[in-house]
DNA sequence: CTTCAAATTGACAAGGTTGTCAATTTTCGT
DNA sequence: ACGAAAATTGACAACCTTGTCAATTTGAAG
């Protein structure tokens, strides 16, 4: 394993002029970088990280933190990452915040950070991304924030990758409504979560445009999983007046709903359409496919880390705006117009 | 940020002293080990991760790698992984390695180990974790490998942690015949993945031991993805003399038979019995649920870090057998006695 | 050709930890 | 209580890179 002595010499420089040379700084002459670029070749020379990082402070790590819910969503926003950082030279690590107990997970943080091993820049992944605990800590220990999928209640600092969530819930509503449907039903997220109060604002808006009102009995809390949506929709179908559509906050909990109305004999998309969110990985593998909102997932990982790279250096906190990546609505099988009993 | 120096000046012992304590280090009074535990708790110090690597050559990282396909069983698999790390002190990176192409998979993984930066230890998930080329290079920088899912061909060295495919396939083939089913179809996984050629020799061991005849038309090379599933299913339920059960290598291409079976309108369990394998994330999800084989997949990244970190520092490079888990028939919904037409 | 300013280059220290080896203290046998 | 051996403790260098600042070279102006 060559070090920077060995390129010197080799090209006849001292280690200083290799170094510039290495990081881009001014003040070589052409002929020098090339020779030491040459050098570097030869030797097959990369720099040590761990010098690098305990003489400048830096690590040249991301660290991906997000609780322990495995899941396509978290998944596809981290291969975003990692393709972020492997393009830039960054490693991507990664935490995993277990606890619901506020106090552990604050514990386990301040531990990461403390470490002299503290990463250059973090990536807090929805719904952490607007605790505001976690947010506080990071600002003590004066680490870059990006965030992914929400943005935080507080004008917290740092940078954001999100979609509109509440645009994307009312669209997908309107769509609901364009089929014919008016007694839609919709199952709510974590609560907590920011994404479950902005989709259930897009839903409210799309039929307050419509001048429906939100009927109670057809909104159900859920939990984001795959029981909750089963629960919902046996709920829903359980009412003397039961819905004609079901919108679920993520695909999990549509699947669930479709689990219910398979169980019930309930057909879909005849007689109850269902419609999901986030596009994920199961929802064109389960019958009838599932009609949802894309979140370009692996993008928004991606962009995070590129934002949050590219504001590492720097000290001007200008306000930052988070970037807002289109969604799409993907129509599949799970939804139709509404059998007339006109 | 405090240093050993502040702790040893708090504690007035020298810095070395507090490097044993550290390090759990014979050679340190125990009135001594105590004033320093007390320094360090009260300064909250933690050592530097780039000073002790830099100094010890090692990273304190061990680097995941697999290749790009996204999915819930490398997902499960690294999230035991963050959790085997995290309880040792240890970081996990991971890289992907996107390309199919050979040459640029082994150069990408070139990079990353010349680098200074280079893990401590390496997690090979399947299908890497067989692939010779890469074996080789991992063994000529010396870095020490963990194996998740499948055995090398080769005698590599490092350690693994894998389940019996082939006797878990085998189970299951013995379930679908002990439900009355002789006409089985099996779906392979991807070429060149070790558990596809085990999982399959399970199927043919079962059939043998009954004597049938594996049927060259119930046989199709699929991807491991629902598209090959999908298509399987279309195959087999075209021939004149369709199949009663199907077992798909891994559960997204089950999905897929499902799907098909959907689509022409056979139902299953009634008409046909259909099997998957890893018990992913969609198994419970879809309807009807998905009989399956269960893996631990939380438990083999767990374990295979577990075992990774315990050979770190040593050299004696005795011949490691794998670790076998035990894995788990799961029946639900998707199978069933075969309708007698006798 | 000289002088001065600007650009280029290099010597050296510092960053926090651990290995080596020497110095010091303790323990034990007599 | 004395000396030798063992245990404990500490001083210092080394790991590799980059920032600081001084030394050197180059270029421009007179």
């Amino acid at each position: 394993m060559s070090k920077m002595k060995d390129v010197a010499e080799l090209a006849g420089v001292s280690i200083k002029t290799v170094s510039r040379v290495l990081n881009n700084e001014p003040h070589v002459q052409e002929r020098m970088r090339d020779r030491v670029r040459d050098a570097v070749k030869k030797l097959n020379y990369v720099p040590s990280n761990s010098a690098r990082s305990l003489r400048g402070n830096r690590s040249y790590t991301i660290n991906l933190i997000c609780n322990s819910h495995r899941g396509n969503y978290v998944n596809t926003i981290q291969f975003g990452a990692v393709m972020g950082c492997q393009a830039r030279g960054y490693q991507l690590s990664i935490t995993l915040i277990e606890s619901e107990d506020r106090q552990k997970i604050l514990e386990t943080l301040e531990n990461r950070l403390t470490s002299h091993a503290k990463p250059d820049g973090v990536l807090l992944v929805a719904p952490l991304a607007s605790d505001f605990g976690v947010d506080k800590l990071l600002r003590e220990h004066k680490i870059p924030i990006a965030r992914v999928g929400s943005s935080p209640i507080v004008d917290g600092d740092g940078v954001g990758v999100e979609i509109d969530d509440m645009a994307a819930a009312r669209e997908m509503t309107e769509y609901l409504l364009s089929l014919g449907h008016q007694r839609i039903a919709f199952v709510r997220g974590k609560e907590g979560h920011i994404a479950t109060q902005q989709r259930f604002q897009g839903y409210e808006a799309a039929l307050a445009s419509k001048n429906i009102k939100v009927d109670p009995d057809l909104v159900y809390k859920g939990e984001f999983d795959f029981k909750s949506g089963l629960v919902a929709g046996e709920k829903f179908l359980s009412l003397s007046n039961p819905p004609t559509a079901a919108f679920a906050a993520n695909d999990d909990m549509a699947a669930g709903i479709l689990m219910a109305a398979k169980q019930k004999g309930i057909k879909v998309p005849e007689e109850l359409s269902v419609a999901g969110f986030d596009d994920s990985e199961i929802a064109e593998k389960i019958w009838p496919a599932l009609t949802t909102v894309h979140q370009p997932l692996l993008k928004l990982g991606e962009g995070a880390i590129s934002k949050l790279i590219s504001v590492l250096g720097r000290t001007d906190t200008e306000e930052q705006h988070p970037t807002i990546l289109a969604h799409e609505l993907i129509v599949r099988q799970s939804t139709s117009k509404i059998k007339g009993n006109l």
